[in-house]
DNA sequence: TGATATATTTTGTGATTACAGATAACGTTA
DNA sequence: TAACGTTATCTGTAATCACAAAATATATCA
């Protein structure tokens, strides 16, 4: 029997559904970049993988489907999706549309404690990038961002900015490799002092400017697929 | 296999997956206010009412919870999510700010021929409000206001916005019942003007105070959820 | 009569199984 | 050698069954 009823082996008190784990792995595995653009996924291959049935499997997918972090061709099979150049722009443009929005209002609503998360955050952030150190730059990125975005206390907005995350998430891992130099054009200083000043339009602009910049950096690095027809 | 969903130059086969015909099914329901707020969703119930078994049902109601147009409680029942306050002033921000957005471009990019469907959504609009035949006029808003949305050519835009609807629509169908005064208020006829001017930034102007005005008219109807403590 | 304990029903979850379309591999033929 | 037809495998879908936890109904007792 493939599927031991759990409740033995693991402790009841923090049990979630299998399809939430399942979930949450191949989202991590997405947003790591671990699976190549257009690559084909297999429900079973990924059940025989995790050791668990193809259900809880198809479950997660479908989840993520509805959440565009998954393509279903019209044949159904899954794939991981391609980023098209307009798509992406789009992206791009809307947050920094909406994280321009989280910016001003955290610099209103932030707490002390916030502020100085923050501060440790963009810390972090130009260490990274002066040791050349992606992975930790992208930690480190995608923290600072979300601490401003909660700061602005709006779970909505939260909402839509991390559906957008889940979508271009995957393509800043897979092509953010030499981040020698990202340090130097990036803003995150500026937003800090911003927030810390309580300036909500100059963190606005401080804040859509960082991150259409880093989008131009990446563009760069990145081989975008043709748009269909 | 899965759905051919592809639209085949000679004898379309029009197939689909059972679980999008129960998501489409459950989705409009929602949308439709024909469940109570709070109510609780059983999948065998709803599997045997629509005769399918409870599996498409649970793939439809997952993508629900997903989408957070159904609410998951810890003990794993699904509920009709229930709105509180804060959370609808938001989504009426959101959506003035992004549907807003939308008209600016529509101003810019629209056709002739989706001009002319504004022009005709909007006379019917003010004729449903008239008669105050609320379902009529419910459903010629919602045409509106994705016409201009689709005509702004930013399909992920149009993915935040349908999100957004996804939460709130339930709330204006339950609550949108007297609307003989409605079209003395809102301001579609605005809207098009503008966006047949190209006048982006008074399209943007027109729609959201459309949004704003609106919900306002609902917010006195609503009766509200205290939120948790 | 009222409160408590027990039994029954209902709930979501997940494994197994069967099915049909689509793809790939193989063998056959000209 | 190249093109075609057949077979085998792999795909997602969905029904059925089993299980444990929660909710409800029923019975029991003070």
């Amino acid at each position: 029997m493939a599927g031991n009823r759990t409740a033995d082996a693991l402790g009841k008190v923090d049990w979630e559904p299998l399809h939430d784990k399942v979930y949450g792995r191949i989202r991590d595995a997405l947003m790591e970049a671990q699976f190549e653009p257009d690559a084909k996924l297999s429900l079973r291959s990924i059940a025989e993988q995790l050791g668990v049935s193809v259900m809880p499997v198809r479950a997660a997918v479908l989840r993520l489907v509805a959440e565009k972090a998954v393509h279903q061709s019209a044949n159904g099979h899954f794939r991981v999706p391609k980023l098209e150049q307009p798509e992406f722009d789009d992206i791009v443009f809307l947050r920094a549309e909406l994280e321009g929005l989280a910016a001003e209002r955290a610099a209103a609503l932030r707490t002390a404690s916030e502020l100085s998360q923050m501060k440790s955050a963009a810390k972090d952030l130009t260490r990274a990038s002066k040791a050349n150190d992606a992975s930790t730059y992208l930690q480190a990125n995608r923290r600072f961002k979300f601490l401003v975005v909660s700061a602005a206390r709006m779970p909505v907005l939260q909402d839509l900015i991390e559906s957008l995350w889940m979508r271009i998430g995957p393509f800043m891992s897979h092509y953010a490799t030499d981040i020698r130099h990202q340090h130097e054009i990036d803003q995150h200083d500026n937003v800090v002092k911003s927030i810390e000043k309580g300036d909500g339009a100059a963190a606005r602009k401080a804040m859509a400017r960082d991150i259409i910049d880093g989008a131009g950096f990446l563009r760069n690095a990145a081989e975008f697929h043709d748009p269909p027809v």
